[in-house]
DNA sequence: TGCCGGGATGGAAGCGCTTACATGAATCTG
DNA sequence: CAGATTCATGTAAGCGCTTCCATCCCGGCA
């Protein structure tokens, strides 16, 4: 690896010249100098050394990117980029931090305190933390002073600080119920693994519609899929048994809504003939699955580029103008839910 | 951030011995002075600026992470990280790299140059590169003299020189299709998005198994799932017209399998009852399409982890004891194959 | 007593780069 | 034409850390 001073050295001037043409400061060096440098620097295809680079500018040009895993062990796979949704707003974060000129390092953990502390280490200039935990993102933002923002992060707290983006979980999801309700249901029951951050709000939405159609909410309309690896085949069996006595199921992800489905269906019963089912996300898995799934469409990619776009903006200097941003979705209308008449 | 030097002065040694203690020399340091100093650290949470270590040590600590995505133009994405399997893999990675208290740094390209430069700025440790096409893990050896290894990269050459994880894909396959034989089938298809790498290497099991059995291959045996976004429709609709000519298809990956099923079963036709289908990699979608997908079984967690290890071993100057290193795989007999008497 | 060895500590160079500032030449202004 | 200004380039300090080497002290040994 050549470096800057060798290169002075063979050109017969200073590191500060080579250094500005490299830093395209047209002004202090003349044009012929530039041209030379620049020919050289081709030549011997210089490649700058980035931590004598941050060292000395006190900066880091990379973008941590936290994903809590503990809040994601989830159902199907305790990796938390199994869930296409994530993996789809990886792929979107990665995009876009790229195309900024900035470099992406991935942290997957479930303890916030390791987090911060490898984070520290490469003393990074920005951070996106993708957590539902309640109140990590206010934890994080408290003890570490660099721009961040959260994605699909709430808190229960009154005063939550930190930059989000993310939808309107609630009303998305009532949009979605108000459809099953429109259609006849009455019987709805609501499919999550976990009571925090989206999926509650997602559940406040589901409420919120029931309550709007008079329709009363009892603690059995919550199925809940357990974590627990060696409870699958006990939880599902029972969760597909008292599913019976429902029209219809809100499933707060694809993922869900295809695992849901395919029980479902093992068991003899048809969808969506003897039960209908909606989802969330609108990923690939509502597209394979039969029949189609009916879903909560939301952009993911999109939700990774906001973020970076919004965190890029607050490394520059400028303030969002929003603390809380908030995508569109819309519902996609397919064949899981059927008509009561 | 304090630095070490800052510690010193409070402390009223010299950087050279909190340096020393740091780094765990405990015969050059007496013991109350390393008692001093490690509670002083803690104290004050003192973070190693990483820029400087590596400036001063010549390393990083980082391993790089490449994805060439142009190989993995999907069919059915553009992001690479859709695909369960990758994602999985990344996990792998990920557990794995952290584990051994490296970092991962995630490079997603279609360029093999700007990936290069990406990566020498950061001065990685080591590689590993995840490309289908042939000849990049030549190229990119070639270039850049850092331990690396590939996870399923194949090349064309005779001196291909790299390190490889990967599965023996013929084998696999020709295996995979042998069932296929041995329960009646001789109209067989196979299903792909592209002709290298991997993909190619099935392909060819697929011959072996055919031409073992007696039964003769035409051009019209290989079902091309078209990249191209605009050309899904007609594409999906060719293929499900060809594939009624069939008793049962072999697709290169689940995916590919999941799609294939859910269009065949849009046209009226049943899985497996008018047509078998077999996937690849045994990942979720396997699991929750109807009927069940009889599948490859492969471990795309361990193969980043194998990967990483075997980095790391190269890394810390520990020659891998073979260049291929091949991992296990096995058919896993599930619902979408029937017997043909 | 004088010398040696080793344990504990410090001094200082250097990793490759950026940048504030200095220098000197050329150009401009009234 | 003196002084001010601009342009082009160089000098050197410093970013925070590691590490080679020197120094100093003390006990052991002949």
């Amino acid at each position: 690896m050549i470096t800057i001073k060798e290169i002075a050295a063979r050109l017969g001037m200073s590191t500060t010249t080579v250094s500005n043409v490299i830093h395209g400061k047209t002004r202090e060096v003349s044009a012929e100098t530039i041209e030379r440098v620049q020919k050289f620097l081709e030549e011997v295809e210089y490649v700058p050394n980035i931590n004598a680079r941050n060292l000395a500018q006190g900066q880091s040009k990379i973008i941590g990117v936290v994903l809590k895993s503990l809040d994601f062990r989830l159902w199907h796979s305790s990796n938390i980029l199994n869930d296409p949704f994530v993996s789809e707003m990886i792929g979107g974060i990665e995009s876009a931090v790229r195309e900024a000129g900035y470099y992406m390092m991935l942290y997957i953990s479930d303890d916030i305190a390791e987090i911060i502390q490898r984070i520290s280490i490469w003393n990074v200039d920005g951070l996106i933390l993708f957590c539902m935990m309640d109140d990590d993102g206010n934890r994080v933002a408290a003890k570490y002073h660099k721009p961040m923002v959260c994605i699909d992060t709430y808190s229960s707290e009154k005063k939550d600080d930190f930059v989000n983006v993310g939808l309107d979980d609630e009303k998305s999801t009532c949009e979605a119920v108000n459809y099953l309700i429109d259609n006849g249901h009455r019987k709805i029951g609501f499919v999550t693994d976990n009571r925090v951050g989206v999926d509650r709000a997602r559940f406040w939405g589901y409420r919120k519609a029931l309550a709007e159609a008079g329709i009363e909410y009892s603690d059995r309309d919550f199925f809940l899929l357990e974590p627990a690896e060696e409870a699958h085949g006990r939880n599902i069996e029972k969760l597909c048994r008292r599913a019976r006595d429902y029209t219809a199921l809100f499933c707060c992800s694809d993922i869900y809504a295809a695992i849901m489905m395919s029980a479902l269906k093992e068991r003899g019963l048809r969808v969506p003939e003897d039960i209908s089912i909606i989802g969330f996300d609108d990923n690939l898995f509502s597209r394979v699955c039969t029949p189609r799934l009916t879903t909560v469409h939301q952009d993911a990619d999109r939700k990774g580029r906001v973020a970076v776009q919004t965190l890029i903006g607050m490394i520059t200097g400028k303030a969002p103008a929003t603390k809380k941003i908030r995508l569109e979705t819309r519902l996609v209308i397919r064949d899981s839910v059927r008509k009561i008449e």
